[in-house]
DNA sequence: TATTCCGATAGTGAC
DNA sequence: GTCACTATCGGAATGAG
């Protein structure tokens, strides 16, 4: 079944939602016992099922760029490597499903699971053309009308499949979500062929909104070169959650919201200032934790174990 | 023979001074491979051989305190327990020889090693009489001219003290040096019965000045409650030199040498400011480290390897 | 400016 | 605002019975 399997051929342009240590070996920072339940590592992702419907975006001719050795090797001797780039690998080779992180890509668009995921779910969508990712994110999303529209679209869609990826980690702890959970179990016990994912929805309650803890937005002054969106949880429960600057980024107007764009011409929000100095507080409760980071983790882990039994 | 001895009884007012983990099992935060010579920790060393002479100042009958047990209960009574009154101990008891840390007393002062010795030889002076050691050091040694007087004469002799023991510590491997080691070595292989030493540097010639990298003084803001004064090596190499502020605080205007004294009333010297920011310099070649204390400590090093061949 | 522990802050270098 | 490493800087508690 396609659910399960891990390709990564040219004609594929969705992949499996696996985690970065399955393909490399590479763990989270600090073991992440309190983060996720071990029992749902196994079952195929909210990515794997929704990414397999019909709905996808098209995939085109093989991508006839030079070969990532050679881009590199480019890189490399004309001003030595840059972190800063490391977003062109999925651009430029999507179709390799470098690291096992992309979700999907066709000509124009790339989605990836962060590397280093700041939530439960973290995705970058990341448009493919220079003249998109070369340009500062909130000056293109306040100006091209079009390209906001098309990002909105996807992102409309990236949401639902992330909150659907939240139900899966989630659900059965969910109080709100037993409605669906328990309609679920029933339909996929009651038949040797239950219905397609896509097909789910109509036929189950609605149960827990989750869509309501799913965000999208982009940094005002990124880290990395490509311009990417970000779509996330909003729980922040993550081995690589730890600085300040990572709380601040997303959890601050330091983030700008899809909804808020286009922004004024001369709009403060180009211009924060000094926001790393700005106060850690709770997204849940608002506590304000100042500059206590470590205080702030714990607690966090506190609203999260009680926003899980919502 | 009482040089090689280490008894606490009340009659006698001198110690070996020995190490504190021979007593207590304490040791160096660091392993201190490279500032000492091991082969030098078995030879009794200069306070043992110069506080056995004739010229110690004399005891007195036993210090007629109440037990420290009585003491340190009422202490933590009051305001609870306060590290900044660590050296009452050693005022009060002396004569139990805490930590095998003291060198001398008698019924005005007692001489101990530093707990934590900043430099190869580290001595305090502590005077034992309240209307002294409770006194701020700029304030009494600026006014107290019979005091500063005393104070002067002691540390005089505790610095003969202090040159003797880096004497001991690295005169092997002193280059002009050499005419009394070799002269020393004869002197104390030719017979049976070689001279105390107190009658030997008349018969020596004098080999190098060890004496001008002894420095005598106070902080301006010392830490500790109980008035102090610091005799101490320059070469600052110790696993317990660990901080900006431990150099700084031996290294800069905010020690005040003994001879700089008295300072007029109002002098800058007792308002020094943000002097934890000033930038560290190396105290032989002058070399600015601005605020880079691990470099500083390299480089000490080095110097150390110099100075010792000096 | 006593120490020690912990954590926040800052600079660097990285393929 | 990429990470990871080192080191600097900053506050709070501090022993012993």
């Amino acid at each position: 079944m396609a659910s399960t399997s891990n390709t990564s051929s040219p004609e594929e342009q969705t992949h499996d939602a696996i985690t970065a240590e399955e393909i490399t070996g590479e763990e989270p920072p600090n073991s992440p016992q309190t983060s996720t339940d071990p029992s749902s590592q196994k079952r195929p992702n909210a990515f794997t099922e929704l990414m397999s419907s019909s709905k996808k975006p098209k995939p085109t001719a093989a991508f006839t760029s030079q070969s990532p050795g050679a881009l590199q090797k480019a890189k490399d001797a004309s001003k030595g490597w840059d972190p800063r780039n490391g977003l062109a690998l999925y651009i430029e080779k999507p179709e390799t499903n470098p690291e096992g992180r992309v979700v999907e890509y066709d000509d124009d668009y790339v989605v990836i699971n962060d590397k280093y995921p700041k939530a439960s779910v973290h995705l970058l969508l990341i448009p493919r053309k220079p003249e998109y990712y070369t340009q500062h994110p909130l000056q293109l999303l306040s100006t091209a009308t079009a390209f906001r529209a098309e990002v909105c679209n996807r992102v409309a869609r990236l949401k639902v499949l992330a909150a659907s990826e939240l139900r899966r980690q989630y659900g059965h702890l969910s109080v709100s979500d037993t409605p669906y959970q328990e309609a679920l179990e029933v339909l996929m016990s009651s038949t040797d062929d239950p219905p397609p994912p896509k097909e789910r929805a109509a036929l189950l309650p609605p149960g827990r909104d989750w869509l309501s803890d799913i965000v999208a937005g982009v940094h005002t002054h990124p880290s990395m070169n490509h311009l990417h969106i970000h779509v996330f949880s909003r729980e922040m429960q993550s081995p690589w959650m730890k600085h300040k600057k990572h709380y601040l980024s997303f959890n601050t107007t330091f983030l700008v919201r899809l909804e808020e764009f286009p922004l004024d011409e001369g709009s403060e929000r180009f211009h924060p200032g000094k926001w790393p100095n700005w106060d850690m507080k709770c997204w849940r409760c608002g506590k304000n934790f100042k500059n206590k980071f470590a205080a702030l983790k714990v607690h966090l882990e506190e609203e999260f174990e009680q926003w899980k039994k919502e």
